[in-house]
DNA sequence: CCATAAAATGAGATTACTCTCATATTTGAG
DNA sequence: CTCAAATATGAGAGTAATCTCATTTTATGG
């Protein structure tokens, strides 16, 4: 098996964070492969190639596991944008390079979609971190003139609805290229963008 | 308990469509107090009133009662939409209307909005015919020359996916009476009309 | 290489559900 | 009212999962 996420944020670590990071990412294939709901301890034992019982060395729960999985996604992610993130002032070209960005990572880990996805619906947690960002960026577009909304809860979800819709279609339908670009115009129409001026902007990501 | 849609139906009907009513109508509560995956058929038999055993006189699982439930829900619907609408020619109208009234819908009926989120999650099938309305608004709003995308599965999810955002906003945060306005702009700004005709669109509903 | 601490094991107790079926009850036609 | 057909019942067999814990295996510092 390749090496996971987590296996890599533990090298050098004692054996104890080696199994624990085993199970991590065991975690996060059987979650890609089954979805939360159907995950089972069994199952992430076996992928770890460990006895089931060995689990209850790490984590009391399953609902533990999988917490800890979507945060460490979650966290992954978010570090990754950040970085790419920092010199761009521009709310718009903000929000079209998150969302690429974002949706190019699941690309490259497709077991993060699921994971992602899977947290979006059953963590709340997860989503209001998440929509920080999003809050963020949207506020900055509308006080620089960009957009044409009302920055409400509501609004967020819609924008993260329609990034949801892309990655379950880059689940399902397997990469493709317009997918992002697509999802970038769409958000930014969302937003109160022109048609035009969605397009040109989505195209330059 | 208040007769439920399916009670309603089977009025005439001898006991076995009564029971098997009242089967469907104690589904559609569990399922929108539990959802679709953690819907136990005890819960189903207890909620109708009735012997566990009893539902295998009617059904022979848990699947085959989730089917039929979401197929009876999303005709009701389908029926009532096709009938206000069958006048309209305006395809921007057209989709303000059948998605301001998809909404009310689920407003006078909470647990219907529940079920169509589940089918539409877990039921491919269900899904495809509820896009097979949409599909035609659409196209016959590009023709019209009022909307301008590329009339994609992928683009269908996206309008799918604003309107689930609504169904969800309404369960958790209880009827609000903006909510269909605002998806219903957002979908004619996604659909590529300016925000301005979009705004205007959507106070007329 | 030993002794001890740390980690892993897997059998089995427990719980929770699905589905079957022999039996009991209800219904309604004559 | 009577009786056969239709319907309802719920105990229990089968299955699948969670979680515990006494025991075995492995790692490590001396």
């Amino acid at each position: 098996m390749r090496q996971g996420h987590f296996q890599e944020q533990a090298t050098g670590g004692g054996k104890r964070e080696r199994t624990r990071s085993a199970l991590l990412d065991a975690t996060v294939a059987v979650v890609a492969a089954k979805g939360m709901e159907a995950t089972k301890i069994l199952d992430i034992t076996e992928a770890a190639g460990l006895a089931n019982g060995t689990f209850y060395n790490y984590f009391t729960d399953k609902d533990e596991i999988l917490r800890e999985v979507a945060y460490g996604i979650a966290l992954a992610v978010s570090r990754q944008l950040d970085e790419e993130m920092s010199s761009i002032e521009d709310a718009a070209r903000r929000v079209v390079t998150a969302t690429a960005r974002f949706i190019e990572i699941t690309i490259a880990e497709p077991d993060w979609a699921h994971v992602l996805l899977g947290s979006a619906e059953h963590l709340p947690e997860v989503r209001r971190d998440i929509y920080r960002y999003l809050r963020s960026d949207i506020e900055r577009g509308v006080e620089q003139g960009k957009f044409d909304v009302e920055v409400t809860p509501f609004l967020l979800d819609q924008v993260a609805a329609l990034i949801g819709v892309a990655l379950r279609a880059q689940i399902h339908g397997g990469r493709n290229p317009g997918l992002a670009r697509q999802t970038c115009e769409s958000i930014l129409r969302l937003l109160g963008m022109s048609p035009a001026k969605a397009r040109k902007l989505a195209s330059a990501a």
